[in-house]
DNA sequence: ACTGGATCCTGATCGC
DNA sequence: TGCGATCAGGATCCAG
C-alpha cells in the first residue's frame, strides 16, 4: 500500500484539480470496504459545496468541506486519481465524485482495505484519537521515542510500525529506516537506547523525505493522482532484496518474518543484541 | 496493558 | 495451460 510518501504524493497531486471545485455528482459502486461507506450520508453531505482544501494525518486523505471532512484511506492497494469526467469507469473504481471543472476524483482499490469516511471533525473519531505523532514533527524525537519504548518486548520493527506510536511507517520504510539506523528489526524495542532512539527519528524522517521528495515507492500498482509512479524504489536499500549485497558491507541482505510482514536486513550492519 | 495471530479482500506470481 | 498455494505497501479486533 500507500505508506506516508505515496498518501502525501496523492494529496498533493490531487489538491490543484479538486481546489474550490464543487462535487456535482457522487457515485459509489461498491460501499463494502473496510468499513461501509456511509451513502446516505455523504450523498446529503459532499454535493454543491466547494471543497475548501486537502491535507493528510497518517495514512488518511483529508478533503475538507464547509460541514466537515471527506476521510479517504487507501488501504493495501488503493489508488485516488483525478480523470476526465467521461473516462470510462475501470474495475474497482468504487467511489467517484464528479466535480464542476469535467473531472472526476475516483477511488480505485481491488483490495477494499481502504475506507471512506465522513466526520465533521477528523478529531472527533476514535481512530484519530489513537493516532500517534506524525514522523516529521517535533514531537516526534529520541526522547519521546524512547519513553515509549521502554518496558516494550515487541519487536522494534513492530513497534514503529504500530500508529498509535508513530504513524506513516509501514512495511517498506520501516525496514530501510531501521537499515539507515542500523538496528536490527527483531530487537526488542526495551532495548532501545536514547542514542539509537535519535537515530532511528532521523533515519524515519530522512528516509519518508527522501521517499516524499521521489514521489513514493511503485513496488508494482502505486500511480500518483495522474497515474503516474513513484521512483523511490530506485533508493530501497534492502527492502524486496534479499540476497542483494548490502551497499555498505557487501553481505547478502537477509529476510524474515516479523509479525506476518517480511522484513529485510543486513545481518552484519544491523547486529542483533 | 501488551502481544501475537486472525481477519477483511483481490490479483500477481510461482511451483507442480 | 491449468490449478492451488503463497504473498502483497494496512490496521483493527480479539483472545490469552
Amino acid at each position: 500500500m500507500p505508506e506516508l510518501p505515496e498518501v502525501e504524493t496523492t494529496c498533493r497531486g490531487i489538491l490543484p484539480h479538486i481546489i474550490k471545485r464543487n462535487i456535482t455528482k457522487v457515485t459509489i459502486r461498491q460501499k463494502r470496504l473496510r468499513w461501509e461507506i456511509p451513502v446516505r450520508l455523504l450523498q446529503q453531505q459532499l454535493l454543491a459545496q466547494p471543497i475548501l482544501g486537502v491535507s493528510r494525518r497518517a495514512k488518511y486523505i483529508l478533503i475538507e468541506l464547509p460541514t466537515g471532512v471527506l476521510i479517504i484511506h487507501l488501504g493495501m492497494s488503493g489508488t485516488l486519481r483525478i480523470t476526465s469526467e467521461s473516462s470510462i469507469l475501470q474495475p474497482h473504481d468504487h467511489f467517484v465524485c464528479t466535480l464542476n471543472n469535467g473531472k472526476s476524483l475516483r477511488l480505485n482499490d481491488p483490495r477494499r482495505f481502504g475506507c471512506v469516511l465522513w466526520a465533521k471533525k477528523p478529531e472527533e473519531l476514535t481512530i484519530f484519537q489513537r493516532l500517534g505523532p506524525e514522523p516529521l514533527s517535533t514531537e516526534f524525537n529520541a526522547n519521546y521515542l524512547h519513553n515509549k519504548a521502554r518496558k516494550r518486548q515487541i519487536a522494534i520493527k513492530n513497534f514503529i510500525m504500530n500508529n498509535h506510536i508513530v504513524v506513516g511507517v509501514g512495511n517498506i520504510y520501516a525496514s530501510e529506516s531501521l537499515f539507515l539506523a542500523q538496528i536490527h528489526p527483531e530487537m526488542s524495542a526495551a532495548k532501545l537506547t536514547l542514542e539509537e532512539a535519535d537515530k532511528l527519528c532521523r533515519a524515519i524522517r530522512k528516509v519518508l523525505k527522501a521517499a516524499i521528495k521521489a514521489g513514493g515507492t511503485t513496488l508494482k500498482d502505486f500511480y500518483n493522482s495522474e497515474g503516474k509512479p513513484g521512483y523511490f524504489s530506485t533508493q530501497l536499500k534492502v527492502y524486496g532484496k534479499t540476497g542483494e549485497p548490502c551497499e555498505v558491507c557487501e553481505r547478502p541482505i537477509f529476510s524474515t518474518i516479523i509479525g506476518q510482514r517480511t522484513s529485510y536486513f543486513c545481518g552484519y550492519c544491523q547486529v542483533k543484541r
